[in-house]
DNA sequence: ACCTGAACACCGTTCAAGT
DNA sequence: ACCTGAACACCGTTCAAGT
């Protein structure tokens, strides 16, 4: 058994351990899903969780990583579209997400490694604003306040849910206001 | 001892432990405050704090009514200030409160309770929004998206620490916006 | 290196029993 | 009506023991 047999393994079953927790927290909630719910739902026991992950907390950020990337790929395949448009996608995409939106924002009180991913997070949500913005002519000295807005506009509409249609009239009001 | 001695008493105890669960809600969280911490705070048993509420969400959503109040009444006391001032001293005057805000959020998936606080919450807001924003001249179509764009400001606010001068910049720049 | 059974301290909640 | 002691089922986490 070549000595490279082992990490690979390893790394799948993490991942499996990872998409368990992926489906039971955003669809029953973090709080809601015991690590014995994980464990049954990957095939494993309890404590074998431990050995893959240094607890709960942690196990929510590598569910938190792998939800991003996937979004993020997602976003590399679609075309460029106009500015609300993307805001729009990129909202529609993560809607599934909004309870693993609320319980970062809950634990970023408590969990350093929770609060360390929620300021990765923002740092790159900022960027992609301010890029945004700067595309639609907002001028520069207003973009870093505009991306900010940006910023709770799309965390506003994941953690409260308004129809498709109300969406796209708080967005496309937020992509034309001018300061 | 009359009959009406008694309902006193109870609203005197009641609230006793609403102030002790506040102070512990506000300053460790929710998750992270027992009922037995809160208990002993307030100088009961553990399940005496079971007489006067159903359980820990009920106690959350007295927490919620009893800090929200508090706000109005010191809102009513404030003199009248310019559009984006007055945003500013709502932000301020509930800082304290960013942990209640975030497990609000977190618990409104689950807790039927806590949800209908936080609707009720909503619609005061929503009304005190488009009445601000009507009154420094955005048309009336715009109104509507306008309030939700500047809830989700407030809350981003209050769910994200930022300087206070930061905020300022980005509460003027909303209030100046125009669709 | 990886996994488990059994335990630990703690949690929210309940309930029979007291006054 | 109000309060308590004692219990219940469950939780996240640990650890000695196995392979």
């Amino acid at each position: 058994m070549p000595r490279n047999r082992r990490p690979q393994d390893r790394e799948e079953k993490r991942a499996e351990i990872v998409v368990a927790a992926t489906t039971l927290f955003t669809d029953s909630g973090y709080d809601e899903t015991s690590m014995s719910k994980v464990a049954t739902a990957a095939g494993v026991t309890t404590n074998t969780i431990y050995w893959y992950f240094d607890d709960k907390d942690a196990l929510l950020v590598a569910v938190l990583d792998y939800v991003l990337e996937a979004a993020l790929a997602d976003a590399a395949l679609e075309p460029e579209r106009p500015w609300g448009e993307q805001i729009l996608w990129a909202v529609d995409r993560l809607d599934q997400y909004r309870r693993l939106v609320t319980v970062v924002h809950a634990k970023t009180a408590t969990s350093p490694v929770v609060e360390a991913w929620h300021n990765g997070f923002h740092t790159l949500v900022d960027t992609l604003l301010v890029d945004g913005f700067r595309r639609v002519g907002i001028p520069e000295s207003d973009l870093v306040p505009m991306a900010a807005i940006g910023t709770f506009v799309v965390e506003g509409l994941l953690m409260h849910p308004h129809a498709v249609k109300d969406r796209r009239v708080i967005v496309q009001t937020l992509v034309a206001s001018r300061p």
